[in-house]
DNA sequence: GTGGTCTAGACCACC
DNA sequence: GTGGTCTAGACCACG
């Protein structure tokens, strides 16, 4: 559980951690089958309220990210390497090819883009 | 004042007129100096409350693109096009800025975002 | 909440309470990390509206003296005292040198101004 | 007529004339018994509206400044120069003194305020 | 006629 | 419970 929350943050508390734990399942970082540590444990460890933890394992449950299994806890969905590909297509890159396009027809140029690209890695 | 609003939609009125209006500004379509309607004509073209209308244009003069003239109205920003081009660079590259770096939150390396750069240049 | 407002001053409603916050907080009056009272419950304290609250808290919070935590409140920034000291110099500047410039404007010379200054820390 | 206004700044267009005059007034720039030039001819010059010229004379005149002359137009009052010296004192230098005083017990000590007041003249 | 401020009340997202 | 957004209406300062 690798986990940083920023309270203060615009994003949402649970918002962030479907972005965090999403990203470590989707490197792999999380293995299929995997189980997750109950949802009071991870608040406590990450000082937040119970709720957004809910609502975030609701949300990548309902993305089929992750299984409940009644009685026994939550657990990284055993994916095929081509579902997982295609969530990660679906669920990352969509969103950002678009920005590009927007950032295109506003007349950037590929190497700009790259540039910015870069810096973004470097900070 | 070419505006569509979706009342319905997840970001807030206020934010869909700045994203449009700031995108006419940025392009040249409303010039500098140009007069923009008054606050109160234009909430009642678009039939929403005149609040979201002012923020709009309260968060557009905090970023220099409008100024107010006491009991005259407001107007587009005169900018030397060195200016412009600063302005509209700045604001383009923040929102891309902000979607690379969820992508790398959500573990995409440098070299994968790259290739979908340039695929979106080639299509 | 030591907060007094004068609805007929001419100075408006949320910039006294911008003012007087401000002050305490940069005083050390209101701590870092202190919890400020729901901005409904301030208004209703004040038997004013929501809105110049508000507004208050939101320039406040641009100025980064507080900060909103969703669903929880607002909170007294936590500054180091370095910070803080920086802003209060900001502020307390800010305002003096305005008026310095209002004095040059109505044609005093800085040996004037500078005679004031001394007479001022003289009584 | 030596005058600037700013149709964009927050002070209103009629203060600014305020200040200025009274400024050439106080500072002997514009002496006692000289005329000035009708409001609609101010107006013009300035590219303004006669209504804050207007404004700006009735409240000077309203300050025992300026006295108006039925069918003949606007003086500058003719005043001792100790009744001058007193005015310029109200005018100017109680709020200077005020603001002052606010800093000194802010914290700020006397040759910082002199190095800011050294500061608002270069610039 | 313009924007600036304020009131009173509502619904929603988040914790 | 919290703040965020919005509506509908009012009064005032400024030009």
């Amino acid at each position: 559980m690798n986990i940083v929350i920023s309270p203060a943050a615009e994003e949402p508390i649970y918002q962030q951690l479907i972005d965090q734990i999403t990203a470590q399942i989707l490197s792999g970082e999380l293995a299929g089958g995997c189980g997750l540590p109950p949802i009071r444990t991870v608040a406590k460890e990450l000082g937040i309220s119970v709720i957004p933890v809910k609502r975030a394992w609701e949300e990548m449950e309902r993305a089929g990210l992750i299984v409940t299994m009644q009685g026994k806890g939550c657990f990284v969905a055993e994916l095929a390497s081509e579902q997982l590909d295609k969530k990660r297509d679906n669920i990352i890159i969509e969103k950002l090819a678009e920005e590009i396009c927007r950032c295109k027809r506003m007349g950037l140029n590929k190497e700009e883009i790259i540039e910015i690209v870069k810096r973004c890695y470097e900070s």
